[in-house]
DNA sequence: AGCACGCCGACT
DNA sequence: GTCGGCGTGCTC
């Protein structure tokens, strides 16, 4: 007999087939069957979610339907769990579900036919098979600090969640090594994924975990996800954890949809990191998924930090005032050098006006090129300078297509919008009066590298006598950003001249604070931390202190060096608490502080919040949507159960207005009750759909909701 | 989102 | 006379 299926396809987010759509099969296919159906004039992938042969009514004409074309033989239906946790994402994301579970299957799914897909299966199983290697019973286990050993028996005999809040260099890594090792050893089928916020940053940690457990459980046990991977890479990756064979799976945000039959551990290290958070698309949470999924599977779940975000944070506040995360501390650094890095504030009230670095930083920096030890400046602005003005008249390196300016970048000569990407060589003149005195505004890291050059040519490196430089080579200043490192392997060949002593003082932007550690750095600067102080974006602060711990973490970590390392900050306002509760590395203390601020302000995580924006041809067309939508909800949804809990804010633009002529506009939606926010955000996404096709709302380019979004 | 159909300007 | 500009409409 022929039976209905219903089918997810990968709809577009706003077409009106958002939801499953209704086959006929000759065979019946299970859920979670992966299939290809045909759709318009193409054929494309499908997921099957449910049998329909039950269902009273269909939801179309009969005669209109189509048949699966075929299921793609060989790949085992995705498990109840894994719809279960696609089925919380799009509903909690506000997505449709065809959306969310083809996003979260590997690309190549979609592009091979089912006879490419048997071929490559068999490949693949072959391989496998010969690949299977007696386990040798070498445990290649470090001694453990006293912490780590409490951490590990409460991880053994608690059930979780966990926040692993242990300072820089207090051997988290190891504890989530020591983890899965544990949990592998114990339980010859499970699995574990292991998450990372941006592979490329972390190669060290993906060798040290290959090192460890391939050893163990033969190459293919240790499988990456990242999309750093080429498309077949991926596959291969992603069938290995489908099929089981695959132990570990490590990987940026996207391995939280990963299938894995018998998923009993899942690690997020970093777990502060705002890249977990998609930024678009289904814009979830990987980290927030991955505590879902692991109560929803029985895995247990860990979340790392030294700075955790401040919602983790709040959850793992003692149970007794309603934490439900366990928090496990570990405030000591191990090793030789444990000592935790010298804060120092300077002044900048001090110090002549517009000076970039200050007399002591420079001072300092110079002891340390002179000693043979290497310092780490940072600012957060790439280029040259981040406007170029007209002295006589009032123009500036606007950019036309977007409301921001133009970034002047010296050493190819030109105007770039960091938005847009729209680029042109600097002008002569100034385009509006001729006046051909224009000139850099503000400073980015171009400059920096440019100006700190010129601030140490007097200053010789020691042990570096040659011919061509009697008395000492001249200083060394590298550069370490998103344009320096454009090119592939770029990023990994500057890394290894720093690591190689071949630089002595290294530039550059946030980029170089994550990740890396340098171990014969002694001096972090902080040139300009101000901007974060007093920004609009509350959660400002929490990323500056993060990442001005983190930098400070980089430091000192080689056992060689013997002086105490030091980071410095230039700052106008040196008696911040923020500023206080860095020199003391103190985050429970600026946690509390900041706690206590967004709890009398009914911020997160004491509300909830939800985004709506709008892309449409002019501000009014995109502010007229949301607000006509808005409008709507009072109206239509005033009856709602909890609506008297949900606060709808007026439209505004959004802080870049205009990207590449694309106006912008944003409202944000908040509750004190997240069920409150979700029930409200769910029904009235039915009535954003009719208020676009009102007539008015003709000019609206897209939408989008962003649930717990990140900046506002 | 694709990929159609559909009705108006500069070319072999 | 065609090739092709992207406006709007549909996909179980």
């Amino acid at each position: 007999m022929t039976h209905l299926l219903s089918v997810l396809v990968q709809t577009p987010a706003h077409s009106p087939v958002a939801r499953p759509l209704t086959y006929e099969s000759e065979l019946l296919l299970p859920p979670g069957s992966l299939v290809r159906v045909p759709f318009g004039k193409r054929e494309m992938l499908g997921v099957v979610w449910d049998t329909r042969d039950d269902a009273d009514a269909p939801l179309m004409d009969p005669g209109k339907l189509r048949a699966v074309a075929g299921a793609l033989e060989g790949i085992t239906p995705l498990s109840a769990t894994w719809r279960q946790l696609v089925g919380f994402a799009a509903d909690y994301y506000q997505r449709s579900l065809g959306e969310v579970a083809l996003a979260a299957l590997p690309p190549q799914l979609r592009d091979l036919t089912p006879k490419q897909m048997e071929r490559r299966i068999k490949r693949h199983a072959k391989a496998g098979a010969s690949d299977l290697q007696e386990s040798s019973g070498t445990t290649n286990s470090v001694a453990l600090s006293a912490e780590q050993t409490g951490a590990i028996v409460q991880f053994d005999t608690q059930k979780g969640p966990f926040l692993l809040f242990g300072t820089t260099g207090s051997g988290k890594t190891e504890v989530y090594l020591h983890a899965v090792q544990t949990l592998l050893a114990r339980d010859p089928d499970a699995q574990a994924i292991l998450m990372v916020p941006e592979i490329n940053l972390t190669p060290q940690l993906e060798a040290r975990v290959r090192a460890r457990f391939a050893t163990l459980y033969g190459e293919d046990a240790v499988v990456s996800l990242h999309s750093g991977m080429t498309n077949p890479q991926r596959l291969k990756s992603w069938l290995a954890a489908h099929n089981g064979t695959a132990r570990i799976v490590l990987g940026t945000r996207m391995a939280v949809f990963a299938s894995m039959p018998h998923l009993q551990l899942i690690v997020v290290d970093e777990e502060h990191d705002p890249s977990y958070k998609q930024q678009e698309g289904a814009r979830y949470s990987a980290r927030d998924l991955a505590v879902y999924r692991g109560r929803l599977e029985g895995a247990k779940v860990m979340l790392g930090s030294a700075t955790p975000s401040l919602e983790t944070w709040h959850h793992s506040r003692p149970a007794a005032e309603g934490g439900r995360y366990v928090r496990l501390e570990m405030p000591s650094r191990i090793g030789e050098n444990s000592e935790l890095p010298f804060v120092r504030r300077v002044d900048m009230n001090n110090q002549p006006k517009k000076a970039v670095f200050s007399t002591p930083l420079l001072e300092a920096i110079r002891e340390r090129v002179a000693r043979g030890e290497q310092s780490m400046v940072f600012l957060n602005r790439r280029g040259y300078a981040p406007v170029l003005a007209c002295s006589a008249c009032d123009w500036k390196s606007q950019c036309p297509h977007c409301s921001a300016f133009r970034v002047f970048h010296k050493i190819d000569r030109t105007l770039r919008c960091h938005h847009c990407g729209f680029t042109e060589r600097v002008p002569r003149a100034c385009p509006e009066c001729g006046n051909v005195d224009i000139s850099p505004v503000g400073r980015g890291t171009e400059q920096l590298e440019e100006h700190l050059a010129e601030l140490l040519t007097d200053v010789r490196r020691p042990n570096s006598v040659s011919a061509l430089f009697p008395e000492g080579e001249p200083v060394r200043v590298a550069r370490i950003d998103a344009d320096s490192t454009r090119l592939k392997g770029a990023l990994e060949s500057q890394l290894a001249r720093v690591h190689s002593g071949e630089v002595d003082v290294l530039v550059g932007t946030q980029m170089i604070a994550k990740g890396h550690d340098f171990r014969r750095i002694t001096l972090v600067a902080a040139v300009n931390p101000d901007g974060a102080l007093f920004s609009s974006d509350f959660r400002a602060p929490e990323r500056l202190f993060s990442l001005l711990m983190q930098a400070a973490g980089r430091a000192g970590r080689d056992a060689t060096i013997t002086s105490r390392s030091e980071m410095w900050i230039q700052t106008f306002h040196p008696a911040h608490p923020l500023f206080e509760a860095l020199k003391r590395h103190d985050y429970p203390a600026f946690a509390a502080q900041q706690l206590k601020e967004r709890e009398q302000a009914g911020m997160p995580p004491f509300s909830f919040q939800a985004l709506v924006r709008a892309d449409a041809r002019t501000q009014e067309a995109a502010q007229g949507f949301l607000t006509t939508a808005s409008a709507a909800a009072a109206v239509q949804l005033a009856d709602l159960p909890g609506f008297d809990q949900v606060t709808l804010y007026p439209a505004v633009p959004m802080s870049i207005q205009r990207i590449a002529d694309v106006e912008r506009a944003q409202m944000l939606v908040e509750s004190p009750s997240r069920a409150a926010l979700q029930r409200f955000l769910s029904t009235w996404h039915a009535v954003l759909h009719a208020t676009r096709a009102l007539p008015e709302c003709k000019g609206l380019i897209r939408w989008a909701v962003d649930v717990d979004p990140l900046t506002i």
